[in-house]
DNA sequence: TAAATAGTATACCGAACGGTATATTTATAC
DNA sequence: GTATAAATATACCGTTCGGTATACTATTTA
C-alpha cells in the first residue's frame, strides 16, 4: 500500500467536504491513518498537501471523462454535448456532490496568485481545450464556440446542483446551430 | 452613521475577498473600525455576522438587478436574456469580482443544512422566481424553461470568470426557440 | 547482523482562533 | 446634571491551528 497516495486520497475526500481552511492537518493525518509527522515528511506543510491533492483530482477527472467517452461512440456535436452532460449528471447526481473542488478552491483563495487558484484556472483551461479538441475531431464548424458554450453550461449545472438547485428545466439545444 | 450596517458592509468585503473561515473576527472589527466587544454585542457570534452578511448581500443583489432591468426595455425573451447577461457582465468585469457570494459560501459549508448554505439556496432560489416572471410578464412561451436556462448559463459565467476563464466564445441565442 | 530507512506515538511550540471580562469613555435623554 | 445606554480599549480565557522535537519501532538492504 502506498502510503503517500493514501494520504493524497484521504485529504481530497477532506477538503472536498470541509473546505481546506476548515480542515486541519492533525485530522487530515488521523483520516489517512497516519501521524502529522509522515504527513509532514511527505508533503512539507499543509499547502504541499494541497497542491498534491488539487493535482491528484485533475488526473483523475480528466481520466474519468476520457473513459466516458470511450465507452461512447462520438459521431456528432450532440453526441458530445450529450457524452458530456451525462458524465457531468452522473457526477452530480451521485453522494458526496460537494461541486468541483477546483471552483471550491478559487472561493477560498481568491487571489489569482494563490496556488490553488492557479492549479484550479490551468484545470479549467485544460478541460476547455479538452472539450474544443472534441469537436475539433469531428471536424464541426465553429468548434471554440461549441466548446466554450458547453463549458459554461457544464460549470453551471455542476453549480446550480452545488446550490441545490434540482430540477432545472434548461434546454441542451443550444450548441447545434 | 450606523455601525450595525457598517459592520455588515465591511464583512462583506472582506469575506467576499478572504473566505469565511480564512477571516478572523478580530481583523472584521477592525477593518469596520469598531471592536470585537461592539461587534459580538450586535451580532453575538461570527454566525450571526455571517447570516446578516448574507441577508443584506441577498437584498442589495436583487435591488441592484431590478434597478438595472428598470433603465431598459424589456418587450422581447432576447432583451431578457441580454439584461440579465449584461447585468453579469459589468458584475464580472468590475474589480474586486471574486465570483458570487453565495455559491462561494456553498464552497465552504457543504453540509446543506449549514445556515450559509441554506441561506445560498434560499436566495438562488429567489433569483431562479425573479427570472422566471420575467418572462411570464412578457407572456413568453416555455417561461419556465427560458428561465432556468438563463439562470445556468449565468452561473456558468460567473464560475467561469472565477476560475480566470476570460473571453469565452460563448452562444447566448439558445432560448429563442 | 548492522546500518539505514520509513513510520508511529506523543509531547510540545508560538501564534491565532472564537469569545468574554473589566473598566473607561462617549453620547443621548429625562 | 445626572442617569442610561452604547461604544472603546485592552487584557484575558481555553482551544485549536500549523509545524517541530524526541524517542521508539518496524522494515529493508548491504
Amino acid at each position: 500500500m502506498n502510503l503517500r497516495e493514501q494520504i493524497i486520497k484521504k485529504s481530497l475526500e477532506v477538503f472536498y467536504q470541509q473546505g481546506f481552511h476548515a480542515s486541519g492537518v492533525e485530522l487530515l493525518a488521523k483520516q489517512a491513518g497516519t501521524t502529522k509527522r509522515t504527513l509532514y515528511a511527505h508533503f512539507g506543510n499543509k499547502e504541499g498537501l494541497i497542491e498534491a491533492v488539487l493535482n491528484y483530482r485533475h488526473q483523475q477527472f480528466m481520466m474519468q471523462l476520457q473513459q466516458y467517452f470511450a465507452n461512447i461512440e462520438i459521431m456528432s456535436a450532440d453526441d458530445i454535448v450529450q457524452g458530456y452532460l451525462g458524465f457531468l449528471q452522473d457526477w452530480i447526481r451521485s453522494d458526496n456532490f460537494y461541486g468541483c473542488l477546483f471552483i471550491n478552491a478559487c472561493a477560498e483563495f481568491a487571489n489569482n496568485k494563490d496556488m490553488p487558484h492557479r492549479i484550479a484556472n490551468e484545470h479549467k483551461v485544460h478541460l476547455r481545450q479538452w472539450l474544443l479538441t472534441q469537436f475539433e475531431q469531428i471536424k464541426e464548424s465553429r468548434p471554440q464556440q461549441k466548446a466554450d458554450t458547453l463549458f459554461v453550461l457544464g460549470e453551471g449545472l455542476i453549480v446550480s446542483a452545488q446550490t441545490g438547485q434540482i430540477g432545472l428545466q434548461y434546454s441542451s439545444h443550444l450548441l447545434l446551430g
